[in-house]
DNA sequence: CGCATATTTTGATGTACATCAAAAAAACGC
DNA sequence: GCGTTTTTTTGATGTACATCAAAATATGCG
């Protein structure tokens, strides 16, 4: 079982062959709480997806760090500027938790897309979704007050709030930690 | 000289006959000011360059008009909720100058990946550059103040100042045009 | 041109959220 | 289990930006 097959499956039909490839050359690993899995400037990129544990996403802005996205369990992720364009990184993916995932690393899906250009559907719908979720997020930068942005990321990522704590999901949000403490009473 | 097939030839190869078959399909479209191209709740969809014009995309919340982008002379646009989700649009598309625009529907672009499944390579890099781009406008509506998303906003598109209202520019920043006003000042 | 309308600016005041400080509560390590 | 560290809450005060009203300016049109 390859978590990351079954991800890209829910795009459309891979090919025994296809998945005999992707799976030869997804990588797995397990990684401790804090640890990172990129760090700004880097230009290592990849596909990958979390079997057990939890990141997050940031990077630095005047001087603090803000949580860009959460990760959870068997969701397709990658850091849209290195793996899109080659470009290094501006922002950090950490463990928030002991952790374990598999990756498929942008030469390895270079690679793919040569050998099976037909994966370029899968690829197309996959950043395509990723389009939706960011004009959401757009949106709701745009138009809405904290706390609802905080009713938002609750309800579409209901159990972040067991796994992480309140200071990060304030960053996330775009306000500080007292703030959403007053906001949450 | 088709305004559509010069954008699309940014992302990649395109072939003789692929060339062809999009030409067959785009359609041309006179436009006046203040006419729509697309109006909220509506599925119709499609990628589209206009030639000539300027266009702005809103949507409501709170009881407000909010514009959500412009757009220029010679680049590809698309409502992305319609588009790549087929789902009806929130998001509105006037324009606020008369124009002219080429526009390949979703229909004819179905067909187009259907018959030649390489243009997936293109609609991939498309939607790819959609994510940077939103990336970036991501960030900036989450850690910057309104005077510093004003100078992204004329960094990127210089133009734009000289050809729509500052009530409109407002908007899209997120502030008042009273506020707009104070910073400019 | 001259009048009507739309846009931009200015001023007074209100509000959402930030900052700083410190207490309270929870989590962690030995 | 107890002390240390981290996280969360509470309070006082500051700031970025909103709201409302009205004046100044620009634009559109017969």
């Amino acid at each position: 079982m390859n978590p990351l097959i079954e991800q890209l499956k829910k795009y459309g039909y891979l090919s025994e062959k296809l998945q005999e490839e992707i799976a030869k050359r997804t990588q797995f690993f397990s990684k401790n709480k804090y640890e990172h899995l990129l760090r700004e400037g880097q230009i290592m990129s990849s596909y990958f997806v979390i079997s057990k544990g939890i990141i997050r996403s940031y990077f630095h802005a005047n001087g603090k760090e803000v949580n860009s996205w959460f990760g959870e369990e068997n969701e397709i992720f990658c850091s849209v500027l290195p793996l899109y364009k080659r470009r290094p990184s501006f922002e950090n993916i950490q463990f928030l938790e002991d952790s374990e995932l598999y990756i498929l690393s942008v030469e390895d899906l270079d690679a793919i897309y040569q050998q099976f250009p037909e994966f370029n559907l899968i690829g197309r719908l996959l950043a395509e979704e990723v389009c939706i979720i960011m004009e959401e997020r757009i949106t709701s930068l745009h138009t809405e007050f904290a706390i609802e942005r905080y009713h938002s990321l609750i309800k579409k990522q209901p159990k972040l709030l067991n796994r992480i704590n309140l200071g990060h999901i304030a960053s996330y949000l775009g306000i500080t930690a007292e703030t959403l403490s007053r906001i949450r009473r």
